[in-house]
DNA sequence: ATCAATTTTTAGCCTTGCCTAAAAATAGTG
DNA sequence: CACTATTTTTAGGCAAGGCTAAAAATTGAT
């Protein structure tokens, strides 16, 4: 067994290498909250663990049973969330952080009667997908929503769990994961767009729907507003 | 907010206290697998919070708001076992391991989640009193099976969960919490004892008796076997 | 290509919570 | 009442995981 703060790097570490090429101890640092230095220190030790490769100031990589641990705790995160929302009501913009707690005091015995109590689900609350025992995980093709144009169409695949105020605000349009929508117009200069939501239209500003997915789009592009 | 280690020492006071009337170093070293003088210097931190009184040589005791904290672990505790056994499945030998771990990254707001997903119940699966959120505890009037004599009768109170190979045990008969038996026979020399458990009759072992407590006693005292 | 800015690492320190070994206080016994 | 056994405390250390400040390596810009 790791430590909790084992587990939280690796985590971070395998977040950070989804969508950055380079995994920098700056981005790990920024996104954990703690100092730089901080941060090289728990790299030698993962090194040392055989869990990353570090060459120094060339960033780290995660290692065949380092990303394992990773997908094991990002597992265990996303099926606590949904269990929280299912379950217990608990609304989506506050199942990330009692999730933080949970992940790392979760059984494997408590994985598999959650998962089959939910039904061996594939998708969190906010669409990310749920890796499955052996690590695999299946992820799905989304643009973000800020680059659709006026006229498309498609599923909402993912919103983005940074922050809790985002989710309540798109939670309100009911832009949840599954749900259907269409672009109806693109105010230009990163201006606010004009979405169809359940036969309701919203404007959603241009920064939250850089934080929203959407798959299966259908539709011309390029029409202007 | 406090430690792991703080709330785990204050419940472990707790404990002992319902129990022992003094509550030493020695016994608290015993019960949470510490050596005695990591005891003594916890206690000192606790006594600078105020969270006890200590007198060098001469046992601890809760303060009221060490009182508090204790009850409110506990409660998590006894909230969680039951949450575990009823919503997921958790055999009652195996909800204690892991509530040890819950109690510590339970939310309030979790907390009520799950107390009234579960009904406010006020017994955990052992039969322990769940604490009240106010810091309530109502203790069952009740005394250990292996008292009682050939003829009388009652209703299983509540089984310690110190160890769950007794939980197995006294389980494969039924002795749940709830649950009216009958003894009709005791063997002398802490010998074992015959009990009636849904018309079906079982034989225990005197120590295994010991665990196992009876409300609602009745019937005749002082028959022979 | 050199110098400045940025990033990363090293060095040294702190807190928490545990440990062992030794000292001190208390309790029990002849 | 004194002496021994037990209990508790003190003293000193250790590992984890943070921190700051300073040094070193890299990057970027003129």
């Amino acid at each position: 067994m790791y430590t909790e703060s084992i587990e939280n790097y690796l985590k971070t570490i395998y977040e950070i290498q989804k969508e950055s090429e380079k995994v920098t101890t700056n981005s790990i640092s920024e996104k954990l909250g703690v100092a730089p230095a901080s941060v090289t220190s728990m790299m030698k030790k993962l090194s040392e663990k055989k869990l990353i490769t570090h060459k120094r100031y060339q960033g780290v990589k995660l290692t065949g049973p380092g990303k394992k641990i990773a997908l094991e705790v990002i597992r265990h995160h996303r099926l606590v969330e949904l269990y929280l929302a299912e379950a217990l009501g608990v609304p989506w913009d506050q199942v990330h952080d009692e999730a933080e707690k949970w992940e790392h005091v979760l059984s494997e015995d408590l994985e598999d009667r959650m998962d089959k109590v939910l039904g061996y689900p594939t998708r969190d609350p906010h669409g990310s997908p749920i890796p499955s025992r052996d690590g695999t995980v299946i992820e799905l093709e989304s643009i973000p929503l800020v680059e659709l144009q006026p006229g498309q169409s498609g599923v909402i695949a993912e919103v983005s769990d940074h922050d809790p105020d985002l989710l309540r605000y798109v939670g309100k349009m009911g832009l949840y994961p599954m749900t259907k929508i269409e672009v109806l117009s693109v105010e230009p200069f990163s201006g606010p767009i004009t979405i169809k939501v359940e036969d309701a239209s919203h404007i959603l500003g241009s920064e939250a729907a850089q934080y929203v997915f959407v798959s299966d789009v259908e539709g011309e592009r390029g029409e202007a507003s």
